[in-house]
RNA sequence: GCGGGCGUCGCCAAGUGGUUAAGGCAGCGGCUUGUGGCGCCGCUAUUCGGGGGUUCGAAUCCCCUCGCUCGCCCCA
């Protein structure tokens, strides 16, 4: 292409789409501030090392997909590829945590250098919640909740639920002793990937899409057997609460995760509407990272949702059910009122006028072509106003305006430009 | 990073070696120099993502490259 065009994976946005977006945004914004979350917004740029200590150095994540690079002062700085490890260097930076615990949530670009494909791009946004010093299992209930409820409220439907719980720390690193003391008995039967993880990163294993794997890995150790009592009866009480509350969810003990900080439980709300990518929403709790990033040790839990996916599935809702909740959330607006001008001084009064009625609170399309009216009346009705307004040099002289309704068979007025109260009255109530 | 499919106007799309590259939508202009939604007429790609090659001749064949797309990997 010798035509400039944006960097592979990057995506605009345009005006249209954009109007989804925000009907989104609008929604998010309410749930967090309702149910006591604060935003935070933290540098697209970190130092790499925060990635690699936080996300975990054997991970996918860190060890090939950041925008990795030196800046001016040989500094190694990476555009962050999520967003926990971030908040968590924000809250410790600032001493958040030292005035007790934090509901924070974020939203904004999230950078990974991976092959494009449905659902998945370079530079792609998420929307997430991070509670720092939420210890016990009913917070992690509450902000499971709190993505389902905003997932249902934006009337997405068809979606799944999977949790599992990865245990403590040390659960997991007998788990993970066990399972590789077991692969490695079987190493010949494993598929190339596999062998290669056994040695990286062997739970991922467990999720493998090759179906050989996955029939050898039908009689492994598995994760839940190898919980610690405590940790077990803690993910109990997380179904427990899940339920009380008319959660659905589905056990997958096969659910991993990829980033290294995660503990006991882990979930992912997926859907059927987004093919190989069908992950919306994703989290956890991450204990340990509190502390690996030099904070005193602290118990937190958050998620993230991606939202090209979220509305991918949103406008599949849409198509699905046009009356629907969904459909609704993401009709395009439109303009109220559209004001047909021409004449030096038409044009000049029309400039005014559209002024005050936007002051008003309207929304007013103001036609700058000067082509005539016929023209000006085919763009009026195109626009889908309710209104025109029309001005001539005729009204002009005499201080009026003509209100012509687009949209139904009442007769066209003419009324004084003076007090435009009058005119926003009758623009209101037809 | 690895495989498969694809790339013709802002959008959709015909055309698979032979004079001027269909059509639809949108846009612009006109019929209608002050009144829209319908209709009719006209205009809008010296060019087929880009570069190179084969050929008397290529959007159509070959090579390279860029991009999109689906899947793997991984995740949001």
């Amino acid at each position: 292409m010798s035509q400039l065009q944006s960097l592979r994976g990057m995506v605009d946005l345009l005006p249209e789409e954009l109007q989804r977006w925000q009907a989104v945004d609008g929604m998010a914004r309410e749930h967090f501030q309702r149910s006591g979350f604060g935003e935070i917004r933290t540098p697209l740029l970190e130092t790499t090392d925060l990635f690699c200590r936080g996300i975990g150095e054997g991970t996918d994540v860190v060890g090939k997909e950041m925008y990795t690079f030196h800046d001016r002062g040989d500094r190694s700085c990476t555009l962050r590829p999520e967003g926990t490890a971030s908040v968590v260097r924000a809250a410790l930076q600032h001493g958040l945590l030292s005035q007790g615990a934090q509901k924070l949530w974020y939203a904004g670009p999230m950078f990974r250098y991976e092959r494009p494909q449905a659902g998945r791009q370079r530079q792609f946004h998420q929307i997430g919640v991070e509670w720092l010093g939420a210890e016990r299992a009913r917070s992690d209930v509450e902000v499971i909740a709190l993505a389902w409820d905003l997932l249902a409220s934006l009337g997405v439907g068809g979606l799944q639920l999977e949790l599992n719980s990865l245990g403590t720390a040390e659960d997991r690193q007998a788990y993970r002793n066990a399972l590789v003391a077991w692969l490695e008995q079987r190493a010949e039967a494993l598929d190339s990937d596999s062998q290669a993880r056994l040695s990286t990163n062997p739970l991922r294993i467990l999720d493998s899409k090759n179906k050989d794997t996955q029939a050898l890995l039908g009689d492994a150790p598995t994760l839940a057997d190898a919980l610690c009592d405590a940790s077990r009866q803690r993910f109990e009480e997380v179904q427990r609460g899940l339920t009380a509350l008319g959660i659905p969810f589905r056990l997958n003990p096969r659910l991993v995760r990829g980033l290294d900080y995660y503990s006991h439980t882990a979930f992912e709300i997926t859907s059927d509407q987004l093919g190989a990518q069908a992950t919306v929403c994703g989290g956890g709790r991450y204990d340990g990272l509190i502390g690996q990033l030099g904070g005193a040790p602290t118990p937190a839990i958050g998620w993230a949702l991606g939202m090209e996916r979220l509305l991918l599935v949103l406008g599949a809702a849409a198509t699905a059910d046009p009356q629907g909740v969904a459909a609704r959330l993401t009709a395009a607006a439109l303009p109220e009122v559209y004001v047909v001008n021409r004449g030096a001084e038409a044009e000049r009064v029309a400039l005014a006028l559209a002024r005050d009625l936007r002051a008003a609170g309207l929304w007013v399309e103001l036609d700058a072509s000067g082509s005539a009216f016929g023209k000006q009346f085919k763009r009026a009705d195109r626009s889908g106003a309710q209104w025109a307004l029309v001005l001539g040099d005729d009204e002009a002289a005499r201080g009026e305006v003509r209100l012509k309704p687009l949209k139904q068979q009442a007769e066209e007025t003419t009324v004084a430009l003076a007090p435009v109260a009058a005119i926003v009255e009758k623009l209101l109530t037809p």
